[in-house]
DNA sequence: TGTATGATTTTCGTATACAATTTTATACAT
DNA sequence: ATGTATAAAATTGTATACGAAAATCATACA
């Protein structure tokens, strides 16, 4: 498989995200100029480059004189983000449909394969990266570019959201739902990807334990272990 | 009315963003570095931190090693802009019906009374921008930030296409159709609502020439009046 | 006159230097 | 011991310097 040629910033850009995905970077977490440009070998320019990227695309926030921290999209965030996507993807769906022709099958099919290849080897972060691309990919088979970058956005976001919400332990598991979507996609019958992708999207959006209360302000309940340990003794 | 404060960064954006709506950068101008650091008084640094931003808004074109220019988007590239739009802005009605109190209203009305002003006043930028703020700020009213923000991207194209496709000596002129809206949502009626903003992005859209050949390198009819002339003599 | 080639100038891309702000450490007073 | 004030260090923000690429211009030649 032909690797496509990466220009420099957009690899830095893709190992910050990864390393987001991957939880070893946690919301909050300080993300200084001169350790990254120790990282990567890069001037300050570069670094500062990407980072005000990563910040118009919400993985970081950008604090005017205190540095760049990765973004703590509150729970009412993620739900607004949720909305949106679905709907910018219902809303494709149609014209999806529409112009899915053999070619854009056999790209759908691949990435799938390459996301279950990924969940298989553990590999959390690829596969992330990849159930992202398989939703952003359907926005280009519907022939919407703008909609395709904003929808790249939105995944960013989603993904990050993730990386938040979800247990920490969260095993990735192989499911059909993608494989569901590109049938009906390919076969043209847009009712039933309309239902199959509201579907998909409400079951992402359950998996997040949005309900629990954002601010973590209760040091009490934070510090409980503590709590009882001094109880005990 | 306090006018907001806004970082240097902001008002350069701005500034070119205006020169771009009143046709003075004209799509495929280029954008010297050095001359944009004279002009506004700072360094290559901040020029091209905003030339980053106007291009990750689809604004200007950054070709590497040979520099930004205005950006020119196909007629297709408009239609698919204007796709985007319906699905957001036709989608977030109902949620902005919901959601709009007084307060909502007066900031709505306000930016239309404004939007007025500037037509009447003959401020066609500032006649353009507010007619996109009204946009935006549906989908604030709406509470849905992201959407909020994407549309943002999206209305900023869209200036950039009427700039690009609509008749040079256009004029602005005062329609209802922004003030119908309001009331439609204000009063929370959600058909009648998507029903008048369906209608009106339509007709935007049908103001632009989108059906011009948009590469003009047909030469001869570029430069019909010179043959003419040649052929009268 | 037109084209091709090479030098010159301009412009872009990155790194670095310097100024401003913030954070951290230390001393002192309460 | 806690809190505040001050000084030192670290970090960010902007400007500038330097190297690389591209565009321009001049000259030579067909």
């Amino acid at each position: 498989m032909a690797i496509q040629a990466e220009t420099s910033d957009e690899w830095i850009y893709g190992q910050v995200f990864s390393a987001v995905l991957e939880q070893r970077l946690i919301p909050g977490a300080k993300l200084k100029e001169s350790e990254l440009c120790e990282v990567f070998g890069v001037s300050r320019t570069i670094i500062r480059r990407i980072l005000l990227r990563l910040s118009l695309d919400k993985v970081v926030e950008l604090r005017p004189n205190k540095g760049a921290v990765i973004a703590t999209p509150a729970a009412e965030d993620v739900r607004q983000i949720f909305a949106a996507r679905r709907l910018l993807e219902i809303g494709i769906i149609d014209e999806a449909c529409e112009h899915c022709e053999a070619a854009d099958t056999a790209a759908l099919k691949g990435i799938v394969a390459r996301e279950n290849a990924a969940i298989q080897s553990g590999d959390r972060s690829g596969a992330i990266r990849l159930a992202g691309e398989f939703h952003v990919e359907l926005a280009r088979v519907a022939r919407n570019r703008p909609i395709q970058e904003l929808l790249r956005q939105l995944v960013a976001q989603s993904s990050l959201a993730l990386a938040l919400y979800e247990a920490p332990g969260h095993l990735l598991c192989v499911d059909d739902d993608h494989i569901d979507i590109i049938t009906a996609v390919s076969a043209g019958d847009a009712a039933k990807s309309r239902d199959l992708m509201a579907k998909h999207l409400a079951k992402a959006e359950a998996e997040m334990k949005l309900e629990a209360p954002e601010d973590n302000n209760d040091l009490k309940s934070v510090f409980a272990d503590v709590i009882d340990a001094r109880a005990g003794v």
